[in-house]
DNA sequence: CTGAAAGCGCTAACAG
DNA sequence: CTGTTAGCGCTTTCAG
């Protein structure tokens, strides 16, 4: 059996209680004792049971990160990659980290109320319900690349309208003047987002931005290649094209290579999530770079804060990037 | 406060140690209690605590998922599929999930001691000494996508062996003799696997799989690409290539597409893990599809049956398939 | 089938 | 700065 409390208090010969102290408050024992302990502990390779620690404290330390998609969680790369910030972070805090899908997460909730989760972190199309419900359980919760307008709760976002706007404005530059976008219906936040960015970012420049210019599609490579295939066979068909996102923009590229259009040259394309698809197709595609890295991280952080009883900003906005390569 | 299981005995008339064992077996009250019980508990909006719980039986219920790799982890797809499988299955189970990467491996065997996790299930390069520290903490250990051969564990992986097969014979179908494969320094046991499939396979049918027809690179696009195109430039240059996962496939493509070769006209290509990449690029890729999903399963599956006290085989080997597409 | 009672390992007043 | 003591909420013999 593991050492415990009581076999340290023994060997090092002070109490239980102090031992407690040495490993939660070194600074509140003399330093003669502390090293006492140290050693008993080494000796015994005891360290504190945390189960036993929770239980006495009432408290556990844990956070989640409940990801609220259907099917794909993790599988979605923008999601690993936020979720992999997110454990990285919390492995340099002293709380721990539970990942979970939508899929359970009545069941969160559920451990949730015996105090075994404190905090959540809210990834992708989270529901209101589910944050009612959780902060009806007094847990703190953060809204990851999501808003909820109405709820007092903090959210960290990506800067959308300045991404789509570095993509079409980089386009511009490149002398176009004729860009369509297309976009796949994807989370609901994130599409309306880019697309009301696009027509917006098209009006100031005062270029037209009206059905011909915008195509819809599933969020499949298949249907987007599609939706662009008829998009690119048009007489007046676009200069350059950027996509709501990189499937949607390697849609785009296949189909260009299928008409025979070379790119950039008869046609630029643009991405939207410098995802590892950028690197893989020929020629590298040009794509709004989304700082999942930092997302994760400061998602993290207000948690935290709120878990400390400090404040943070209701909302953060994490500037986008562009990624400029062989396809504009 | 939540209520505890005090509460609701008050409520329902009966000792705290039937409250406890109408939740943990049912069976053993009678119907009328549990029924009290029950009721009860569902007006007070009681749960059992899962904290306290452990903390009396001395034991989590907890296992954990350690991808051992350096940097992406979960940014894998590869990985990610698995972990996602893993997480499925063991929400069907009343074992809880933690999920780590192989950074903190040392906090994980860590936590471990404290029987905050009482099995593991590790993915990648996991190394003997890890390996034998938990299993020296009486913590059960299964391999996924790797073996130790030595060590008395669980290893579930793919054919890697029978995936190369499917896709060197597809290609000799097709009509190809000349063959070559193209590596990079990835995983040591999935590359030694695949290279030594290809061989093997190659020899088999009596075809030539000489210095030539090997190229080394890193595991990078970029690298593959470069490595590609010094394959291509040759006047004898293969008439199909097989690259050892899709990263390495998408570089030959686009190698392919750089000296204009057309695909699969000129040069066939077939990848291996059957990832989002193939349907990415133009024209889709061939490759060998591994089933994380089923990968995940037996894992956790073995890891249950080890926990319980049963046996399972010691290795477990996934069959592969094959996803012919345009680049073949 | 049910209840009493003794822990599980640690924390947190409270005294000293 | 350190020790005593009373729990934290649940499980589990052991009687009845």
């Amino acid at each position: 059996m593991n050492a415990t409390i009581y076999d340290v208090s023994r060997l090092s010969g002070v109490s239980i209680a102090t031992v407690s102290r040495t490993f939660a408050n070194p600074e509140r024992v003399r330093d003669a004792t502390r090293q006492k302990v140290f050693e008993a502990a080494e000796i015994l390779h005891y360290s504190p049971n945390a189960i036993a620690r929770a239980m006495a404290r009432q408290q556990t330390d844990k956070i989640a990160f409940l990801i609220c998609k259907k099917d794909a969680t993790i599988l979605d790369e923008f999601y690993a990659r936020i979720c992999e910030s997110i454990m990285r972070r919390t492995i340099q805090s002293d709380r721990q980290l539970v990942i979970s899908t939508a899929a359970d997460w009545v069941q969160v909730a559920g451990t949730a109320q015996n105090k075994q989760v404190e905090g959540v972190i809210l990834g992708g199309s989270a529901q209101a319900d589910m944050v009612s419900e959780f902060q009806g359980k007094q847990i703190a919760v953060v809204l990851v690349n999501n808003r909820m307008p109405g709820f007092d709760l903090p959210c960290v976002v990506s800067d959308e309208y300045g991404g789509v706007r570095l993509a079409v404005e980089h386009l511009i530059q490149r002398g176009h003047r004729d860009i369509a976008m297309i976009a796949g219906r994807f989370s609901p936040y994130i599409v309306g987002e880019r697309y009301n960015a696009f027509l917006q970012v098209m009006e100031e420049h005062g270029l037209e931005a009206g059905a011909r210019h915008v195509a819809m599609c599933d969020p499949t490579v298949e249907s987007a290649t599609q939706a662009a295939l008829e998009l690119l066979k048009r007489k007046d068909r676009p200069t350059a094209v950027f996509g709501a996102n990189d499937v949607a923009a390697a849609g785009v590229l296949k189909a260009a290579l299928r008409l025979g259009l070379k790119v950039p040259e008869d046609l630029a394309v643009v991405g939207f999530d410098d995802s590892t698809i950028c690197g893989m197709v020929e020629p590298e595609l040009t794509s709004v770079h989304i700082d999942c890295r930092r997302i994760g991280e400061v998602g993290v952080d207000c948690l935290h804060a709120l878990l400390n009883g400090e404040t943070c900003p209701p909302v953060t906005v994490i500037p986008a990037g562009l990624r400029v390569r062989g396809s504009s």
